[in-house]
DNA sequence: AATAACTCGTATCCTCTTGTACGACTTACA
DNA sequence: TGTAAGTCGTACAAGAGGATACGAGTTATT
């Protein structure tokens, strides 16, 4: 009783079904906040009541929908080599998972209204905390700035996934391009700043 | 009959219980997207049938909060010089205005679920587009990175304002410091990038 | 094949929010 | 000071969404 079958019998066709479930619940949440358990049921070619069968309440459907989301990005944060220079460990990192995590980001805001205070935050943990210290091995390596709160650092850096996330659902931006873009950019929000052209160099 | 006194005849009294509806709205509809009308009613200190009494629908009032906060951005933006390095135009524009930009920005969000799609563009020509002007500016004068493109620069500073207004409301950004912080981060993203360290020099 | 597990439609209840109607009270303003 | 304008509470209708109950049909598993 480690973490499988926590239950200690159910069916396979139950089991498909929740797995298509919480994939629509992803879809949708990531897409709208407020998606109705219906819509979910909906994209999951579900009736309501067979999700209402294995998620007792839309909370509990979020946060599973959210669960999994992050087990899905730790899982591919794993498969990332985080070592040598942290710029390119960061570089890496982004253009194997920046969507995922731009998606993970809306499903938390989701998430943030349904669910209590502490839970997001044990349910978070590890996910954004291990970009964080990948931040922080790169200051210490001199190569991303200090200037700045570290705390800034990581939450801007998700801003900005999340903005390209949204500017991509607008058709504001090329989904093919946006690696790159969002990669670059934030490098620059990582970066230590040019003491020359910062604000000086007036004429 | 330019601007003012768009209806002949409307008691003092009505024209505060407007203003702080009106007030009342756009701090509202900051914090949360989908505040009730009778929140900002309860926020305004006034009976939500006094709200009704203003304006017909909630989308009207959501309308009217937008207008007048784009209405002050711009007179903000107006009160900036903006002529001279395009650098400290940006610094001194974020100076006097981030929160104020990003405030309209989340009333932008709330707005979009509720008007027509081609009344947010309506309205909101000219804040951002004068930003934009300025990042273009920059960019000719070769102070600006011209690597990205331009629309998904103004975003991104957008989102990061968005997310700076965030974190100051979860208290994990100090609002006193918040001001450097967000100007660094800023320049950060529209200073033209540093060829030597951005991903090379490996070892 | 038998049975327990699962699916899923319908109907129902509850709550919240929007918007309207009415009417009494208060206040600005001429 | 009289009157129109404005305030605001209560009540109400309508619609949406969450959640429960019930029950008939379907399917996996033994």
């Amino acid at each position: 009783m480690s973490s499988a079958d926590t239950r200690p019998r159910r069916r396979a066709d139950a089991e498909r079904s929740i797995a298509r479930i919480v994939s629509a619940a992803r879809d949708c949440l990531s897409r709208d906040p407020d998606a109705t358990v219906d819509d979910i049921a909906k994209a999951a070619s579900v009736g309501r009541m067979t999700v209402y069968g294995h998620f007792r309440t839309r909370p509990e459907l979020v946060e599973a929908a959210l669960a999994e989301a992050l087990r899905a990005g730790e899982q591919t944060l794993a498969g990332v080599d985080l070592g040598g220079d942290a710029r390119q460990a960061m570089s890496r990192l982004l253009a194997s998972s920046w969507s995922l995590v731009a998606e993970s980001a809306a499903l938390l805001s989701a998430a943030q209204r349904v669910l209590p205070e502490g839970r997001l935050r044990e349910l978070h943990t590890g996910a954004a905390d291990r970009v964080e210290l990948l931040i922080v091995r790169g200051q210490s390596d001199g190569v991303f700035r200090t200037d700045l709160p570290v705390t800034w650092l990581v939450n801007a850096v998700q801003y900005v996934l999340h903005g390209a996330a949204e500017e991509i659902r607008l058709g504001r931006l090329d989904a093919a391009a946006a690696s790159g873009i969002v990669t670059a950019t934030v490098q620059s929000i990582l970066a230590v700043p040019d003491p020359v052209g910062q604000v000086r160099s007036g004429t």
